[in-house]
Order: C-alpha cells, then structure tokens, then sequence
DNA sequence: TGCCTAATTGACCGGCCGGTCAATTCGTTG
DNA sequence: CAACGAATTGACCGGCCGGTCAATTAGGCA
C-alpha cells in the first residue's frame, strides 16, 4: 500500500523511538507525561519517513509501545497529532533559526555566517528536511506568522549591510534571502539522488564541504557590489 | 483520512480531466486507448495535486469516467500506475530539458540561457515542480540514468566555458548546475508559502520576474572569473 | 455469419484504517 | 481508607482500500 516508505520495515518500527528503560526511573506504571512524549516521537519519527498519509496509527503506537486508544486519549485524532508534531517541530527551529540570527554580532559577515548556520542546521537535523519537503507537498497554508518574522529580521539587516556599501543595492534583501535558502536546502532535499548519481569514491562529509564552499562562494560573490573598475557593466 | 490535500474537493474530483466527448470522434463505445490515456490523466492529476498515498484508485476511475477495475485490467496495479505516470511525466521532461540544451547555439550565455529556460518550464508546468517534490519525499534511487545524462552535458558545456574563460575556474561544474537548479526550483516549490508572506499588492507574474531576474544576476556574478582589479581576495 | 479475443462491468473479498466505548487499573486527594 | 478521576486497555465498528473474478459485451477477422 505505501507507496512512500523509507528506512523503516515491518521488523524495526516497534524498535524505534523504544523508551529507554534503563534511564533514571524505570518507567512507572502511568506516566501520562511520557506517554504523549513517546507517542510523539514515535510519530515524528515516522510520520517524516513515510509522509502522514502512509503512516498509520497502529504503527505508531506500536513503535511507541503504547496503546493505539491513548494516541486518540492524548491527542484526539490522527490529524491533530500531526499538528501537534509540525507545532513542536517547527517551533524549535524556529527558535534556533531567530536565536542565531538575532545573536549575529556584526553585520560584516552576516550573510556568510547566517547561510553556513543554515546548512548546518539542515546537517545535522535530516528530519528537518523531510519535514518540509513534506510540507511543501501539504501546501497548507500555516507557521507563516513566524516564518514571516525571521524574514523581515533578515531583510532588515541585509539592508543595513546593503547601506554601509558591503552589499550591491540593486537586488530585492528578500530574494538574497530566498537565494540563500534554497541554496541550501535544495542540496539536502536532493541528496540522495545527487549520491545516487556520483560515481567518485569521496565520502559525504566531503562533498558537503566542498558544495558549502561553492555555494557561499557564488553567493557572496553575487551579491557582493560592482568594484570600480574596467567592465563591470552594471546596466 | 487525507491530511494531504489540494485544490480537489470530492465535489469536483469527478470532473478533473473529464474527456472531451465533443471532439471530433464522440468516444467510441469501446476504445482502449482512450481509456488508458483517460485513467493516466486523472491519475496523473489526482497524484501530483495529493500524492499517491492520499488518492484511492475509486477517486481515479471516478475522474476518468472509468469503472475501476479497468485501471487493474490497464495497468496492474496501483503501485504500476503510479509509475507509468511518473515515466511518462519525466520522460517528456527529460526530452525538453535535454533538447533544450544541447540546442543552445553559443556557451557566450550558455548558463544564462539555461537557468532562464529552467525557470520558463518549471513556470509553466506547475505540476513538474509537485512531481519532483513528491519523488524527493519518496526518495527512490530512481530515473537517475537520464538525469545523469543531462549532468554530464551540462558539465561539458560548463567545462568548456571556463576553458575559455568565461566562467571562474576554482568551481566544479556540477556545483554550479546545482546552485541554478536550487535557485529556480526552489522558488517555485515555495510559491504558496511566499506569496502568503508577501504583503504588497504586487502581481505574482511581476514577482516571478524580479526574482529570476535577481537569481540570474546573483549566480552569474558568482560565476564570473575575477576581474584583474584592486580587493579581489581570491584567497 | 459466427467465432474469438479483449474491453468492460459489477459484485465481492479480506484487511486495515481511524475512531469509539465501556471496563479496568492505578495515583491522588480528602 | 474510601472515593474520585485520569490513564490505560482491549474489544469492537463502519467504511474504505487495493485487488480478484466471473460474466457480459463489443469489435475484429476469417
């Protein structure tokens, strides 16, 4: 049936997310605290590996070693547990994402630093990217209040950098940004296709460098304003 | 049930690709070919508008004006469906794209020319941009034969253009390819969500514009070899 | 004309899905 | 200790899903 299944067979799902038993307390008969939390992180796990709709109930019940009656207990429906998992998702990152920018001390390499920050955010969290693949597909109309905000955070310090003379002024803060994201985030999106069509022995750690050079590399070159010098024609 | 969905209400499901019937043949009582196209083309619709696991084979012969067990007799399964759709959909995608460049005459705008060709077909076939997104959220190791293909090309046409020193040589082609590709998918795969943060009252064919007018100068600036002039830190 | 093949139909199936419910079990609190 | 409420359980439900099958029917062909 699922057509969109990834990483996860029949045999691991009860494996994954398993509580860990062994931690401080061993788990008391009714912890309705750790119940949610492992019905969450069962369904995170899940959920991003197979998309919602390919993801059934029972399964993450089963992964979560829970009743399924306690996913509708705690969370009421199958689609208000999805909320609940994009909500804390999205939520944390945000945080991180408005936290590194906000700490940024000076606007001289800004972009620099906010774009290698970004990639590896994306790097060190390849459920991050799922999750908005995902939500790309979903094409919900949600998380924009937020989203909205770190973007006119960004746009207001390119700005300044574009006014202290260290960025061109003909090109739209906004699009800088877009240009930045996608940059990043279309090379994690498509990275198993790209492995899949590289035939050199380098490993990936590598070739994650070796992009994130190139990329920053075009970036800041891109916007970086016209020197005053022989043709630079910049009509 | 389907937390993805889009555009298609059960409502009007039934008439998405109705058939023609007052073309200049009224559908012959039986016609296996019409039939087999009728099903792709509502399957073609219905998967990439909800993706393949939130669309039922009784919504698809609904659309296609089909009884069900046709698509089965046609086609075999749904798993082989989907598919055929996906084939035929990348099939003619390759053929355009790989027409596109090898047609391309001078490698004087070579990446120009290409990027901005990319953008027109991603532009003018939203469904392509919804077809890549759901294959990169299945993430199968798939039709990577062609998309190599035209890998290559582009690299050799890169390769020659840096030779002849157009292009700055302290980057990888495929780097470069891939920055362009990110910058225009990405732009439409974030269509929905950027238009429902953009507040000005510009029009989204102006805003299409701007953008790739600004990606076409970002990349090709960070292409560009350095000019022999002062501060040009090639470090 | 009559047959043969293939397109087409509708009835049907086992299984899973999301969800409900009553019953039970435990922790808390008075 | 008693009582109450929340956590937990398992049995159960209607409905839809992908898929099968036998029967019917139309078209092509000799």
């Amino acid at each position: 049936m699922a057509i969109f299944l990834k990483d996860l067979t029949p045999q691991n799902v009860a494996e994954v997310a398993a509580p860990p038993e062994d931690a401080s307390e061993p788990r008391r008969r009714r912890d309705p605290e750790a119940t949610r939390r492992a019905i969450l992180d069962a369904a995170e796990e899940l959920f991003v590996a197979r998309g919602p709709d390919a993801t059934s109930l029972a399964e993450i019940a089963a992964a979560a070693g829970v009743n399924k009656s306690l996913i509708h207990h705690h969370y009421g429906s199958k689609e208000a547990l999805w909320e609940e998992v994009q909500g804390r998702h999205f939520h944390q990152f945000f945080e991180v994402q408005r936290e590194m920018l906000a700490s940024a001390p000076s606007t001289a390499d800004l972009l620099r630093d906010s774009m290698v920050a970004f990639f590896r955010f994306l790097q060190s969290d390849p459920k991050s990217v799922r999750f908005m693949s995902w939500n790309f597909c979903a094409a919900e109309p949600c998380k924009t209040d937020q989203e909205k905000a770190l973007f006119e955070l960004g746009i207001q310090r390119i700005r300044a950098s574009q006014e202290s003379g260290e960025l061109r002024t003909d090109i739209e803060p906004f699009f800088v940004i877009k240009a930045f994201l996608a940059l990043c985030f279309n090379w994690f999106q498509t990275r198993e296709l790209t492995h899949s069509m590289i035939d050199s022995p380098i490993d990936i750690a590598a070739l994650d460098e070796l992009y994130l050079d190139t990329a920053v590399k075009i970036l800041l070159e891109g916007v970086r304003p016209p020197v005053p010098s022989v043709d630079t024609p910049t009509a």
